[in-house]
DNA sequence: TTTTAGCTACGAACAGCGTTCGCGTCAAGT
DNA sequence: ACTTGACGCGAACGCTGTTCGTAGCTAAAA
Protein backbone atom coordinates (compact mmCIF):
# COMPACT_ATOMS: atom_id res chain seq x y z
CA UNK A 1 0.00 0.00 0.00
CA UNK A 2 1.40 3.71 -0.83
CA UNK A 3 1.44 5.87 2.11
CA UNK A 4 0.97 9.20 -0.54
CA UNK A 5 -1.26 11.26 1.24
CA UNK A 6 -4.71 11.59 -0.13
CA UNK A 7 -5.17 15.22 -2.15
CA UNK A 8 -7.52 17.14 -0.28
CA UNK A 9 -10.82 17.91 -1.65
CA UNK A 10 -11.27 21.45 -2.81
CA UNK A 11 -12.32 22.95 0.53
CA UNK A 12 -13.64 26.10 -0.98
CA UNK A 13 -16.80 24.31 -1.92
CA UNK A 14 -18.06 21.13 -1.06
CA UNK A 15 -20.83 19.54 -2.82
CA UNK A 16 -24.63 20.31 -1.42
CA UNK A 17 -24.46 16.21 -1.22
CA UNK A 18 -21.66 15.86 1.19
CA UNK A 19 -22.83 18.87 3.14
CA UNK A 20 -26.03 17.46 4.03
CA UNK A 21 -25.50 13.47 3.64
CA UNK A 22 -28.83 12.33 5.20
CA UNK A 23 -27.38 13.30 7.91
CA UNK A 24 -30.42 13.51 11.20
CA UNK A 25 -30.82 16.68 12.36
CA UNK A 26 -29.21 16.56 15.87
CA UNK A 27 -32.56 17.10 18.91
CA UNK A 28 -32.73 14.94 22.17
CA UNK A 29 -35.44 13.24 20.39
CA UNK A 30 -33.13 11.99 18.13
CA UNK A 31 -30.41 11.03 20.43
CA UNK A 32 -32.62 9.63 22.59
CA UNK A 33 -33.98 6.93 19.80
CA UNK A 34 -30.03 6.57 18.43
CA UNK A 35 -29.39 5.50 22.00
CA UNK A 36 -32.14 2.96 22.63
CA UNK A 37 -31.89 1.72 19.25
CA UNK A 38 -27.92 1.17 20.42
CA UNK A 39 -29.06 -0.70 23.76
CA UNK A 40 -31.70 -2.75 21.84
CA UNK A 41 -29.08 -3.76 19.34
CA UNK A 42 -25.91 -4.08 21.41
CA UNK A 43 -26.94 -4.09 25.34
CA UNK A 44 -26.81 -1.00 27.98
CA UNK A 45 -22.80 -1.51 28.51
CA UNK A 46 -22.49 -0.92 24.61
CA UNK A 47 -23.86 2.76 25.03
CA UNK A 48 -21.72 5.54 24.96
CA UNK A 49 -21.30 9.12 24.01
CA UNK A 50 -19.51 8.54 21.17
CA UNK A 51 -21.06 5.50 19.73
CA UNK A 52 -24.87 7.83 19.72
CA UNK A 53 -22.54 10.83 18.53
CA UNK A 54 -21.50 8.43 15.92
CA UNK A 55 -24.86 7.74 14.48
CA UNK A 56 -25.02 11.97 13.74
CA UNK A 57 -21.79 11.84 11.84
CA UNK A 58 -20.54 14.11 14.75
CA UNK A 59 -18.10 13.70 18.21
CA UNK A 60 -19.82 13.14 21.20
CA UNK A 61 -19.25 16.92 22.48
CA UNK A 62 -22.72 17.82 20.40
CA UNK A 63 -24.57 15.65 22.51
CA UNK A 64 -24.35 18.13 25.63
CA UNK A 65 -25.87 20.85 23.97
CA UNK A 66 -28.95 18.69 24.36
CA UNK A 67 -28.62 16.49 26.98
CA UNK A 68 -26.71 17.36 30.42
CA UNK A 69 -25.06 13.95 30.96
CA UNK A 70 -25.01 10.27 30.00
CA UNK A 71 -27.07 9.62 33.34
CA UNK A 72 -30.04 12.02 31.99
CA UNK A 73 -29.25 10.12 28.59
CA UNK A 74 -30.19 7.22 29.84
CA UNK A 75 -33.36 8.44 32.23
CA UNK A 76 -34.57 9.80 29.30
CA UNK A 77 -34.40 6.26 27.94
CA UNK A 78 -36.42 4.54 30.18
CA UNK A 79 -38.88 6.95 30.26
CA UNK A 80 -39.16 6.69 26.28
CA UNK A 81 -39.62 2.95 26.85
CA UNK A 82 -42.13 3.46 30.04
CA UNK A 83 -43.95 4.94 27.27
CA UNK A 84 -44.43 1.79 25.57
CA UNK A 85 -45.72 0.08 28.77
CA UNK A 86 -49.79 -0.24 27.93
CA UNK A 87 -51.81 -0.24 31.23
CA UNK A 88 -55.34 -0.61 31.37
CA UNK A 89 -57.49 2.14 32.76
CA UNK A 90 -58.98 0.82 36.44
CA UNK A 91 -62.02 -1.07 36.44
CA UNK A 92 -63.18 -2.61 39.77
CA UNK A 93 -64.76 -5.64 38.65
CA UNK A 94 -61.55 -7.42 36.88
CA UNK A 95 -58.80 -5.72 39.29
CA UNK A 96 -56.98 -8.78 39.38
CA UNK A 97 -57.02 -9.28 35.43
CA UNK A 98 -55.84 -5.95 35.15
CA UNK A 99 -53.03 -6.65 37.73
CA UNK A 100 -52.07 -9.54 36.03
CA UNK A 101 -52.13 -7.76 32.41
CA UNK A 102 -50.54 -4.38 33.83
CA UNK A 103 -47.27 -6.83 35.43
CA UNK A 104 -47.00 -8.96 31.77
CA UNK A 105 -46.84 -5.48 30.11
CA UNK A 106 -44.28 -4.10 31.71
CA UNK A 107 -42.22 -6.97 31.92
CA UNK A 108 -42.56 -7.75 28.34
CA UNK A 109 -41.89 -4.31 27.37
CA UNK A 110 -38.25 -4.72 29.76
CA UNK A 111 -37.82 -7.91 28.25
CA UNK A 112 -38.09 -6.80 24.86
CA UNK A 113 -35.08 -4.13 25.30
CA UNK A 114 -32.39 -6.12 26.55
CA UNK A 115 -30.71 -4.78 29.93
CA UNK A 116 -31.99 -1.55 30.11
CA UNK A 117 -33.72 -2.64 33.26
CA UNK A 118 -30.61 -2.23 35.08
CA UNK A 119 -30.47 1.40 34.57
CA UNK A 120 -33.55 1.79 36.79
CA UNK A 121 -32.71 -0.86 39.84
CA UNK A 122 -32.38 1.58 42.65
CA UNK A 123 -33.54 5.02 41.08
CA UNK A 124 -36.98 6.31 41.15
CA UNK A 125 -38.28 7.14 37.57
CA UNK A 126 -40.00 10.60 37.26
CA UNK A 127 -40.21 11.09 33.51
CA UNK A 128 -43.70 11.68 32.38
CA UNK A 129 -44.51 8.39 30.99
CA UNK A 130 -42.91 6.63 34.40
CA UNK A 131 -45.77 9.13 36.39
CA UNK A 132 -48.26 7.93 33.83
CA UNK A 133 -47.50 3.99 34.51
CA UNK A 134 -47.09 4.50 37.94
CA UNK A 135 -50.82 6.40 38.10
CA UNK A 136 -52.52 3.67 36.31
CA UNK A 137 -50.82 0.66 38.40
CA UNK A 138 -51.82 2.50 41.74
CA UNK A 139 -55.40 3.50 40.44
CA UNK A 140 -55.70 -0.57 40.01
CA UNK A 141 -54.33 -1.36 42.99
CA UNK A 142 -57.13 1.18 44.51
CA UNK A 143 -59.55 -0.29 42.68
CA UNK A 144 -59.16 -3.47 43.87
CA UNK A 145 -60.16 -2.14 47.67
CA UNK A 146 -56.66 -1.74 49.11
CA UNK A 147 -55.61 0.67 51.23
CA UNK A 148 -53.64 3.70 50.39
CA UNK A 149 -50.62 2.36 52.40
CA UNK A 150 -50.67 -1.04 50.83
CA UNK A 151 -51.28 0.19 47.36
CA UNK A 152 -47.92 2.56 47.91
CA UNK A 153 -46.12 -0.14 49.23
CA UNK A 154 -47.26 -2.70 47.07
CA UNK A 155 -46.05 -0.74 43.74
CA UNK A 156 -42.61 -0.01 44.42
CA UNK A 157 -42.94 -4.13 44.88
CA UNK A 158 -44.56 -4.89 41.96
CA UNK A 159 -42.12 -2.93 39.88
CA UNK A 160 -39.16 -3.78 41.72
CA UNK A 161 -40.28 -7.79 40.73
CA UNK A 162 -41.43 -6.70 37.21
CA UNK A 163 -38.52 -5.05 36.50
CA UNK A 164 -36.23 -7.36 37.44
CA UNK A 165 -38.09 -10.52 35.81
CA UNK A 166 -37.91 -8.19 32.57
CA UNK A 167 -34.48 -7.74 32.97
CA UNK A 168 -33.50 -11.56 33.44
CA UNK A 169 -35.08 -12.16 30.16
CA UNK A 170 -33.88 -9.48 27.83
CA UNK A 171 -30.44 -10.14 29.49
CA UNK A 172 -30.52 -13.70 28.04
CA UNK A 173 -30.14 -12.60 24.95
CA UNK A 174 -27.24 -10.09 26.01
CA UNK A 175 -25.59 -12.62 28.04
CA UNK A 176 -23.98 -15.46 27.81
CA UNK A 177 -23.55 -15.65 24.07
CA UNK A 178 -25.25 -14.47 21.77
CA UNK A 179 -26.41 -17.80 19.77
CA UNK A 180 -29.10 -19.90 20.93
CA UNK A 181 -27.10 -22.78 21.39
CA UNK A 182 -24.25 -20.82 23.73
CA UNK A 183 -27.44 -19.99 25.95
CA UNK A 184 -28.50 -23.53 25.73
CA UNK A 185 -24.72 -24.61 26.94
CA UNK A 186 -24.34 -22.29 29.56
CA UNK A 187 -27.94 -23.46 31.11
CA UNK A 188 -26.72 -27.02 30.83
CA UNK A 189 -23.83 -26.33 32.73
CA UNK A 190 -25.44 -24.22 35.65
CA UNK A 191 -27.98 -27.49 35.80
CA UNK A 192 -24.61 -30.11 35.53
CA UNK A 193 -23.22 -27.76 38.09
CA UNK A 194 -26.20 -28.14 40.77
CA UNK A 195 -26.41 -31.51 39.73
CA UNK A 196 -22.71 -32.25 40.85
CA UNK A 197 -23.12 -30.69 44.08
CA UNK A 198 -21.70 -32.93 46.87
CA UNK A 199 -25.02 -34.02 48.62
CA UNK A 200 -24.03 -34.20 52.15
CA UNK A 201 -23.36 -30.51 52.52
CA UNK A 202 -26.19 -29.55 50.43
CA UNK A 203 -29.15 -31.47 51.12
CA UNK A 204 -31.94 -29.61 49.91
CA UNK A 205 -30.15 -28.00 47.03
CA UNK A 206 -29.16 -31.29 45.53
CA UNK A 207 -32.85 -32.94 46.31
CA UNK A 208 -34.75 -29.89 44.66
CA UNK A 209 -32.57 -31.36 41.44
CA UNK A 210 -34.57 -30.01 38.23
CA UNK A 211 -37.43 -27.84 40.24
CA UNK A 212 -34.22 -25.10 40.75
CA UNK A 213 -34.05 -24.91 37.45
CA UNK A 214 -37.13 -26.28 36.06
CA UNK A 215 -40.23 -23.54 34.54
CA UNK A 216 -39.39 -20.97 31.96
CA UNK A 217 -39.53 -17.58 32.60
CA UNK A 218 -43.48 -17.39 31.93
CA UNK A 219 -43.37 -20.00 34.61
CA UNK A 220 -42.32 -18.30 36.95
CA UNK A 221 -43.17 -14.69 36.57
CA UNK A 222 -46.47 -16.12 36.81
CA UNK A 223 -45.94 -17.67 40.23
CA UNK A 224 -44.58 -14.53 41.37
CA UNK A 225 -47.52 -12.76 40.32
CA UNK A 226 -49.71 -15.17 42.33
CA UNK A 227 -47.40 -14.98 45.28
CA UNK A 228 -48.02 -11.28 45.27
CA UNK A 229 -51.24 -10.94 44.58
CA UNK A 230 -52.11 -13.26 47.44
CA UNK A 231 -50.64 -11.95 50.01
CA UNK A 232 -51.53 -8.86 49.45
CA UNK A 233 -54.98 -9.85 49.94
CA UNK A 234 -54.34 -11.50 52.48
CA UNK A 235 -52.31 -8.58 53.91
CA UNK A 236 -55.45 -6.30 53.63
CA UNK A 237 -57.77 -9.13 54.97
CA UNK A 238 -56.26 -9.43 58.08
CA UNK A 239 -55.85 -5.23 57.86
CA UNK A 240 -59.42 -5.09 58.29
CA UNK B 1 6.13 27.14 47.83
CA UNK B 2 9.61 26.34 46.12
CA UNK B 3 10.13 24.20 43.02
CA UNK B 4 12.84 23.04 43.84
CA UNK B 5 12.99 19.02 43.17
CA UNK B 6 13.71 17.42 46.10
CA UNK B 7 17.24 15.02 46.66
CA UNK B 8 16.80 12.21 45.51
CA UNK B 9 17.61 9.21 48.16
CA UNK B 10 20.58 7.44 46.52
CA UNK B 11 19.22 4.42 45.25
CA UNK B 12 21.86 1.89 45.64
CA UNK B 13 21.00 0.83 49.34
CA UNK B 14 17.46 1.22 50.58
CA UNK B 15 16.61 0.59 53.68
CA UNK B 16 15.35 -2.38 54.60
CA UNK B 17 12.38 -0.27 56.69
CA UNK B 18 11.64 1.15 52.62
CA UNK B 19 12.22 -2.01 51.11
CA UNK B 20 9.45 -3.59 53.01
CA UNK B 21 6.97 -0.73 54.16
CA UNK B 22 4.63 -2.84 55.88
CA UNK B 23 3.31 -3.62 52.36
CA UNK B 24 0.75 -6.15 52.93
CA UNK B 25 1.55 -9.74 50.86
CA UNK B 26 -0.44 -10.37 47.74
CA UNK B 27 -2.95 -12.92 47.60
CA UNK B 28 -6.65 -13.56 46.45
CA UNK B 29 -7.53 -13.08 49.96
CA UNK B 30 -5.93 -9.63 50.37
CA UNK B 31 -7.27 -8.34 47.11
CA UNK B 32 -10.89 -8.99 47.84
CA UNK B 33 -10.25 -7.56 51.19
CA UNK B 34 -9.00 -4.44 49.70
CA UNK B 35 -11.69 -4.33 47.25
CA UNK B 36 -14.55 -4.96 49.64
CA UNK B 37 -12.83 -1.85 51.88
CA UNK B 38 -12.79 0.13 48.79
CA UNK B 39 -16.91 -0.62 47.73
CA UNK B 40 -17.38 0.15 51.58
CA UNK B 41 -15.78 3.50 51.76
CA UNK B 42 -16.80 4.69 47.91
CA UNK B 43 -19.59 2.49 46.65
CA UNK B 44 -19.14 -0.01 43.90
CA UNK B 45 -18.44 2.61 41.00
CA UNK B 46 -15.02 3.26 42.70
CA UNK B 47 -14.09 0.02 42.64
CA UNK B 48 -10.85 -0.28 39.87
CA UNK B 49 -8.05 -2.44 39.48
CA UNK B 50 -5.84 0.51 40.01
CA UNK B 51 -7.39 1.71 43.54
CA UNK B 52 -7.05 -2.00 44.36
CA UNK B 53 -3.48 -2.03 42.96
CA UNK B 54 -2.48 0.72 45.16
CA UNK B 55 -2.77 -0.37 48.54
CA UNK B 56 -0.49 -2.63 47.66
CA UNK B 57 1.81 -0.21 46.30
CA UNK B 58 1.78 -1.73 42.84
CA UNK B 59 0.44 -1.73 40.11
CA UNK B 60 -2.84 -3.20 38.17
CA UNK B 61 -1.15 -5.64 36.10
CA UNK B 62 0.06 -7.22 39.64
CA UNK B 63 -3.52 -8.65 40.33
CA UNK B 64 -3.87 -10.42 37.42
CA UNK B 65 -1.96 -13.27 38.69
CA UNK B 66 -4.60 -13.93 41.14
CA UNK B 67 -7.83 -12.42 39.73
CA UNK B 68 -8.54 -13.35 36.26
CA UNK B 69 -11.11 -10.16 35.82
CA UNK B 70 -12.46 -7.66 37.32
CA UNK B 71 -15.91 -9.51 36.72
CA UNK B 72 -14.45 -12.30 38.79
CA UNK B 73 -13.03 -10.00 41.86
CA UNK B 74 -16.64 -8.83 42.20
CA UNK B 75 -18.21 -12.02 42.38
CA UNK B 76 -14.91 -12.93 44.68
CA UNK B 77 -16.59 -9.91 46.79
CA UNK B 78 -20.12 -11.06 46.56
CA UNK B 79 -18.77 -14.49 47.82
CA UNK B 80 -17.06 -13.06 50.62
CA UNK B 81 -20.02 -10.85 51.76
CA UNK B 82 -22.12 -14.05 51.87
CA UNK B 83 -20.46 -14.96 53.99
CA UNK B 84 -21.04 -12.58 56.48
CA UNK B 85 -24.75 -13.43 56.25
CA UNK B 86 -25.53 -15.53 59.25
CA UNK B 87 -29.27 -17.86 58.05
CA UNK B 88 -30.57 -20.18 61.28
CA UNK B 89 -30.28 -24.11 60.86
CA UNK B 90 -33.83 -24.93 59.79
CA UNK B 91 -36.53 -25.35 62.59
CA UNK B 92 -39.96 -27.07 61.53
CA UNK B 93 -41.65 -25.56 64.42
CA UNK B 94 -40.42 -21.83 64.13
CA UNK B 95 -40.31 -21.77 60.30
CA UNK B 96 -41.37 -18.25 59.66
CA UNK B 97 -39.64 -16.76 62.15
CA UNK B 98 -36.82 -18.15 60.98
CA UNK B 99 -37.41 -17.02 57.35
CA UNK B 100 -38.16 -13.60 59.09
CA UNK B 101 -35.12 -13.81 60.65
CA UNK B 102 -32.92 -14.85 57.38
CA UNK B 103 -34.53 -12.20 55.30
CA UNK B 104 -33.49 -9.24 57.62
CA UNK B 105 -29.93 -10.98 58.28
CA UNK B 106 -29.33 -11.06 54.48
CA UNK B 107 -31.19 -7.22 54.18
CA UNK B 108 -29.15 -6.05 56.75
CA UNK B 109 -25.32 -7.45 55.25
CA UNK B 110 -26.15 -5.79 51.71
CA UNK B 111 -27.18 -2.49 53.45
CA UNK B 112 -24.05 -2.42 55.41
CA UNK B 113 -21.95 -2.76 51.72
CA UNK B 114 -23.09 0.42 50.02
CA UNK B 115 -24.22 -0.67 46.79
CA UNK B 116 -22.48 -3.66 46.48
CA UNK B 117 -25.44 -5.35 45.70
CA UNK B 118 -25.97 -3.97 42.26
CA UNK B 119 -23.19 -6.68 41.60
CA UNK B 120 -25.21 -9.64 41.76
CA UNK B 121 -28.64 -8.00 39.88
CA UNK B 122 -28.97 -10.36 37.64
CA UNK B 123 -26.56 -12.88 38.43
CA UNK B 124 -26.98 -16.30 40.26
CA UNK B 125 -24.05 -16.59 43.05
CA UNK B 126 -22.52 -19.24 42.94
CA UNK B 127 -19.57 -19.32 45.09
CA UNK B 128 -19.35 -21.62 48.58
CA UNK B 129 -20.97 -18.99 50.54
CA UNK B 130 -23.73 -18.08 48.52
CA UNK B 131 -24.34 -21.73 47.60
CA UNK B 132 -24.60 -22.29 52.25
CA UNK B 133 -26.48 -19.54 52.34
CA UNK B 134 -28.65 -20.73 49.80
CA UNK B 135 -29.16 -24.35 51.37
CA UNK B 136 -30.23 -22.86 54.62
CA UNK B 137 -32.59 -20.74 53.10
CA UNK B 138 -34.26 -23.40 51.08
CA UNK B 139 -34.46 -25.75 54.10
CA UNK B 140 -36.19 -23.39 56.16
CA UNK B 141 -38.81 -22.80 53.19
CA UNK B 142 -38.86 -26.79 53.09
CA UNK B 143 -39.01 -27.06 56.50
CA UNK B 144 -42.14 -24.75 56.39
CA UNK B 145 -44.04 -27.21 54.12
CA UNK B 146 -43.87 -25.76 50.79
CA UNK B 147 -43.42 -27.89 47.75
CA UNK B 148 -39.76 -28.21 46.03
CA UNK B 149 -41.25 -25.92 42.92
CA UNK B 150 -42.21 -23.82 45.75
CA UNK B 151 -39.67 -23.64 47.12
CA UNK B 152 -37.19 -23.42 44.60
CA UNK B 153 -39.57 -20.28 43.10
CA UNK B 154 -39.74 -18.65 46.32
CA UNK B 155 -36.06 -18.62 46.99
CA UNK B 156 -35.34 -16.59 43.87
CA UNK B 157 -38.28 -14.67 44.93
CA UNK B 158 -37.17 -14.26 48.16
CA UNK B 159 -33.87 -12.91 47.43
CA UNK B 160 -34.53 -10.51 44.91
CA UNK B 161 -36.39 -9.04 47.19
CA UNK B 162 -34.34 -9.08 49.68
CA UNK B 163 -30.99 -7.99 47.70
CA UNK B 164 -32.92 -5.12 46.23
CA UNK B 165 -34.02 -3.97 49.49
CA UNK B 166 -30.71 -3.80 50.88
CA UNK B 167 -29.42 -2.53 48.10
CA UNK B 168 -31.69 0.77 48.26
CA UNK B 169 -30.96 0.80 51.79
CA UNK B 170 -27.22 1.33 50.98
CA UNK B 171 -27.44 2.87 48.02
CA UNK B 172 -28.83 5.79 50.35
CA UNK B 173 -25.26 6.67 52.23
CA UNK B 174 -23.77 6.63 48.07
CA UNK B 175 -26.00 8.50 46.48
CA UNK B 176 -27.87 11.65 46.72
CA UNK B 177 -24.74 13.48 49.08
CA UNK B 178 -23.04 12.31 51.77
CA UNK B 179 -23.97 14.66 54.61
CA UNK B 180 -26.95 13.83 56.27
CA UNK B 181 -28.53 17.26 55.19
CA UNK B 182 -28.06 16.57 52.08
CA UNK B 183 -30.24 13.58 51.77
CA UNK B 184 -32.78 14.76 53.45
CA UNK B 185 -32.77 17.50 51.03
CA UNK B 186 -33.22 15.05 48.37
CA UNK B 187 -36.26 13.35 49.97
CA UNK B 188 -38.04 16.25 50.71
CA UNK B 189 -37.73 17.36 47.02
CA UNK B 190 -38.88 14.23 45.82
CA UNK B 191 -41.79 14.81 48.75
CA UNK B 192 -42.40 17.72 47.06
CA UNK B 193 -42.16 17.23 43.89
CA UNK B 194 -44.90 14.43 43.66
CA UNK B 195 -47.20 16.92 46.33
CA UNK B 196 -46.93 19.42 43.47
CA UNK B 197 -47.92 16.95 40.58
CA UNK B 198 -51.53 18.37 38.73
CA UNK B 199 -54.20 16.32 40.71
CA UNK B 200 -55.97 16.34 37.61
CA UNK B 201 -53.35 13.85 35.77
CA UNK B 202 -52.82 12.03 38.45
CA UNK B 203 -55.50 11.74 40.51
CA UNK B 204 -54.52 8.41 42.75
CA UNK B 205 -50.90 9.51 42.63
CA UNK B 206 -52.04 12.49 44.59
CA UNK B 207 -54.18 11.52 46.00
CA UNK B 208 -52.07 8.39 48.07
CA UNK B 209 -49.97 12.25 49.22
CA UNK B 210 -47.23 11.12 52.23
CA UNK B 211 -48.47 7.42 51.93
CA UNK B 212 -46.26 7.07 49.01
CA UNK B 213 -43.32 8.17 50.86
CA UNK B 214 -44.18 7.46 54.15
CA UNK B 215 -42.33 4.67 56.43
CA UNK B 216 -38.81 3.91 56.46
CA UNK B 217 -36.92 0.81 54.88
CA UNK B 218 -38.00 -1.29 57.89
CA UNK B 219 -41.32 -0.88 57.86
CA UNK B 220 -41.56 -1.07 54.28
CA UNK B 221 -39.41 -4.26 53.92
CA UNK B 222 -41.31 -5.86 57.00
CA UNK B 223 -44.38 -4.98 54.48
CA UNK B 224 -43.02 -7.02 51.85
CA UNK B 225 -41.68 -9.90 53.69
CA UNK B 226 -45.50 -9.79 54.75
CA UNK B 227 -47.07 -10.02 51.40
CA UNK B 228 -44.45 -12.57 49.95
CA UNK B 229 -45.24 -14.76 53.52
CA UNK B 230 -48.99 -14.58 53.53
CA UNK B 231 -48.73 -15.33 49.79
CA UNK B 232 -46.53 -18.14 49.75
CA UNK B 233 -48.66 -19.73 52.30
CA UNK B 234 -51.57 -18.85 50.52
CA UNK B 235 -50.48 -20.57 47.03
CA UNK B 236 -49.42 -23.59 48.66
CA UNK B 237 -52.57 -23.98 50.65
CA UNK B 238 -54.13 -23.87 47.42
CA UNK B 239 -51.69 -26.25 45.76
CA UNK B 240 -53.56 -28.92 47.80
C1' DT C 1 31.08 -20.45 43.23
C1' DT C 2 29.42 -19.25 38.93
C1' DT C 3 26.04 -19.76 35.40
C1' DT C 4 21.72 -20.44 33.73
C1' DA C 5 16.93 -21.25 33.77
C1' DG C 6 12.52 -20.08 35.19
C1' DC C 7 9.27 -17.32 37.20
C1' DT C 8 6.97 -13.57 39.34
C1' DA C 9 6.10 -8.63 39.49
C1' DC C 10 4.86 -4.81 37.14
C1' DG C 11 5.68 -0.34 34.03
C1' DA C 12 4.07 1.02 29.89
C1' DA C 13 0.91 0.98 26.35
C1' DC C 14 -3.71 0.36 24.04
C1' DA C 15 -8.26 1.30 23.12
C1' DG C 16 -12.05 3.15 24.99
C1' DC C 17 -14.81 6.01 28.37
C1' DG C 18 -17.50 10.80 30.11
C1' DT C 19 -16.85 15.42 30.11
C1' DT C 20 -14.86 20.27 29.26
C1' DC C 21 -12.62 23.93 26.85
C1' DG C 22 -12.00 27.00 23.35
C1' DC C 23 -11.65 27.76 18.52
C1' DG C 24 -13.91 28.36 14.07
C1' DT C 25 -17.80 29.01 11.43
C1' DC C 26 -22.08 30.63 10.14
C1' DA C 27 -26.43 33.39 10.60
C1' DA C 28 -28.86 37.24 12.17
C1' DG C 29 -28.91 42.14 13.48
C1' DT C 30 -27.39 46.69 12.76
C1' DA D 1 -20.92 45.38 4.70
C1' DC D 2 -19.62 44.76 9.26
C1' DT D 3 -20.24 43.20 13.90
C1' DT D 4 -21.81 40.20 17.20
C1' DG D 5 -23.47 36.27 19.22
C1' DA D 6 -24.52 31.52 19.42
C1' DC D 7 -23.73 27.07 18.28
C1' DG D 8 -20.96 22.92 16.63
C1' DC D 9 -17.49 20.09 17.63
C1' DG D 10 -12.14 18.60 17.43
C1' DA D 11 -8.91 17.92 20.72
C1' DA D 12 -7.51 17.03 25.19
C1' DC D 13 -7.82 15.41 30.20
C1' DG D 14 -7.97 11.96 33.39
C1' DC D 15 -9.94 7.88 34.03
C1' DT D 16 -11.07 2.70 32.94
C1' DG D 17 -9.85 -2.89 32.16
C1' DT D 18 -6.57 -5.62 30.17
C1' DT D 19 -2.17 -7.30 27.72
C1' DC D 20 2.59 -7.57 26.69
C1' DG D 21 7.37 -7.72 27.38
C1' DT D 22 10.95 -7.21 30.33
C1' DA D 23 13.61 -6.53 34.59
C1' DG D 24 15.05 -8.71 38.55
C1' DC D 25 15.04 -12.31 41.84
C1' DT D 26 15.37 -17.19 43.26
C1' DA D 27 16.76 -21.59 42.89
C1' DA D 28 18.68 -25.31 40.59
C1' DA D 29 22.57 -27.00 37.70
C1' DA D 30 27.46 -27.14 36.47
Amino acid sequence: MSEVPEVPVPPWRTSPRSRSPRKPALSQEAIVTAALEIIDAEGLDALSMRRVAQRFDTGAASLYAYVASKEELVELVVDRVNGEVLIPTADPDRWREQLREAMFAIRDVYASHRDLGRALIGAVPIGPNSLDSTERLLSILRAGGLSAKVSAFAADLLSMYTVTSGLEMGDQNTMHGATDEERGAYYTRVHDYFASLPAARFPTLTSLGDALTSGDGDERFAFGIDVLMLGMIAYTDRES
